[in-house]
DNA sequence: AACGTTTCCAACCGCCTCGCT
DNA sequence: TAGCGAGGCGGTTGGAAACGT
């Protein structure tokens, strides 16, 4: 038994949006804002699952959507950005303004893994989560008679990706309390971005760590051992985010906040305050 | 022109996390 | 503290368009 679907499907349009539903959202996002996902297709007079409105909204409705192609400099953000945080294209699609997490994810998919792949770089696997669906038994019999020849080589390429290694990266908004015993690594990592941070950015970061509490002893024996896990990754990507950065000298020009080196270590910031906690 | 195959991307699905009760 | 609902995320699918024969 799963969940309730978030909605009841009876009666509820599927597929592709007409212009007029197009309209009928947007203006009532307009007149009321965003929020609400369940109870706004009713108001707005739509059939619709409050999901598919959130999504249509967040995806192509929304103003300040930039669409058509990646330029150079926005493929080589995301192939960057990619290699330091896994397929959380939520967090890269922050990271570049006016794209959506879905057309970055599309992007990645069917332009610049056939780019990577070309070049003979071996992009990271997919990781397979429990969170990550499987098609169903019924899909994928469907997918089989559609005759797509290529398709069984295709699965057999993407099933070998993901016996390889697969990297989990914490999530962000996962906070884990680190014991007086990860001192040392945190002093490491702590070195490692503060040799990539300006005077002014340290005097800053003292100031904010200042105002962080101590971070209290964890107790369980499991999470320190997810803790420890956690600190290898953590600490393998700081390894890469070093190749990453290799020969950059954080000179005038990767300062700029437009730049790919700027963006990487503002990246990381942010990763070290969470860490911090 | 007709048909089969491949590509691309909007939309969907299922799971997870967070906040509230 | 457990349970629930809403919102969010990431993987996958469906089908139209493009391409090849």
């Amino acid at each position: 038994m799963g969940r309730a679907p978030c909605c009841s499907k009876v009666g509820m349009r599927k597929g592709a949006w007409t212009a007029e539903e197009d309209m009928l959202l947007t203006n009532y996002i307009q007149l009321n804002g965003e929020g609400n996902w369940r109870s706004l297709p009713m108001n707005a007079g739509l059939l619709r699952c409050g999901k598919s409105c959130r999504l249509r909204w967040v995806n192509y409705l929304r103003p300040g959507i930039k669409r058509g192609n990646f330029s150079r400099e926005e493929d080589d953000l995301i192939i960057r950005l990619h290699s330091l945080l896994g397929g959380r294209w939520s967090l890269i699609a922050g990271r570049l303004q006016g794209r959506t997490d879905n057309e970055i994810k599309n992007h990645w998919n069917t332009n610049l893994l056939k780019k990577l792949k070309a070049a003979g770089i071996q992009p990271k696997p997919k990781k397979l989560t429990a969170k990550g669906t499987k098609p169903s038994k019924k899909k994928q019999e469907k997918r089989r008679r559609a005759g797509k020849a290529k398709k069984p080589e295709r699965e057999m390429e993407k099933d070998e990706l993901v016996k390889k290694i697969q990297v989990h990266i914490p999530k962000p908004i996962r906070l884990y309390s680190l014991s007086s015993s990860q001192s040392s690594f945190q002093d490491k990592a702590e070195h490692n971005i503060i040799t990539m941070l300006s005077s002014e950015e340290v005097d800053n970061k003292n100031k904010e760590e200042e105002k962080i509490q101590e971070p209290s002893i964890s107790s369980s024996l499991s999470s320190s051992v997810q803790v420890e896990e956690k600190e290898t990754e953590i600490y393998e990507k700081i390894q890469l985010f070093d190749e990453l950065l290799n020969g950059c000298d954080f000179s005038t020009e990767c300062l700029e906040p437009t730049s790919c080196c700027y963006m990487l270590k503002e990246v990381y910031k942010e990763y070290f305050q969470l860490l911090n906690f």
